[in-house]
DNA sequence: GTCTATATGAGGATAGAC
DNA sequence: GTCTATCCTCATATAGAC
């Protein structure tokens, strides 16, 4: 495991991603040094400066990756047919995704102080594209009149926060499989716009 | 009149803490350090440990104070009636105290892996403690067969969650007067319980 | 690409004068 | 209670050898 010298970029690069992720969910950006991060690789500090530029650019990669993945996930996904269906489509493709990704989602949540007012702008538009995903879900069911919904800024905020705060307790060994908390979610977001279960 | 120094412990103790909050809620405690503090309160790093024996310490006071006004707030609040009612109570009591201390909230939420395992864990019995009071209602509801749930813990964090997620975009100054959007998180609350809005 | 060594600065915390 | 001065540790980032 442990070589000295060598050419690793391809294998070094991912490690130290991961290992900063990591870190930085445990401890917190600030609080975690390029050494601790090195470590965690396994190679000196002096090396993590081949892979970024400094450690604000990495904390930024990492948040940009993370929206750009999420982002990317989601256009991939089916987004046809009545705003019911595409409200249970949104929510289950929300948790699935998210649920999964505990650090980059804590991460990507907690550390968007840390970044620059630049790399801050640039983040927050990604998240903003993304919430504008699920309003058009709810503007298009006002408008089929089938989601009674005061306003849909505030309903889309909502529900964002209602599914991100999922990461915060859910744990795979739980009480409830996977499945069923699907099902309440999905259950909840239709009662928030205004229709009824089936 | 004016001294350069002197006692001042019962002015200068609000003001530590008060500018301990104000800065670690922008910056984040890592990235907070006691020199920055201490010229913000307009004294000298050392006179800051006349009131905290640490760095931890005082983090550690800032949250438990804040969960101990939280509990005592709620336990001064009217909880009789109906569960109906009760929750209406609740969704406001919780909007009208959390909303106006943004920092305090913040602070207290994304400040928690930051304390030692000993104090977190007294933080989070204060936490649980408030989310309890939640569910009970929860279960009252069910018991009086007016909601319609299908898990009361999970339906708590849902709405403690999207409750709590109000903190990261109301301001003051926005779009939506804050009573029209008490009125939509309780419809919102009312519908996630199963029962008809009004 | 990684190492060792280091420049340069900031951090928490303490001692002792006033 | 506050100040000044300081100890000691740790941080980011860089330079140059291999």
């Amino acid at each position: 495991m442990a070589r000295k010298t060598g050419s690793h970029a391809d294998t070094t690069r991912p490690r130290v991603r991961a290992a900063a992720l990591q870190l930085i969910a445990q401890h917190g950006f600030a609080a975690v040094s390029m050494r601790q991060i090195a470590a965690k690789v396994g190679v000196q500090a002096g090396a993590l400066y081949n892979y970024t530029p400094d450690k604000q650019t990495l904390l930024f990669d990492l948040l940009h990756s993370h929206m750009d993945e999420l982002l990317t996930a989601r256009a991939a996904a089916v987004r046809q047919g009545p705003a019911c269906q595409q409200l249970e489509g949104f929510i289950r493709f929300h948790i699935r995704w998210h649920l999964p990704r505990g650090d980059q989602v804590f991460v990507s949540y907690m550390e968007l102080r840390n970044l620059t007012p630049e790399n801050f702008a640039q983040i927050e538009q990604l998240r903003r594209t993304y919430e504008d995903e699920l309003e058009a879900i709810l503007r298009l069911g006002v408008a089929e009149a089938v989601f009674v919904v005061v306003d849909t800024k505030i309903t889309t905020l909502a529900l964002i926060a209602m599914l991100t705060g999922m990461n915060n307790w859910y744990r795979e060994s739980g009480r409830l499989p996977l499945a069923l908390i699907e099902e309440i979610y999905v259950d909840l977001a239709r009662r928030a716009v205004g229709v009824a279960s089936d």
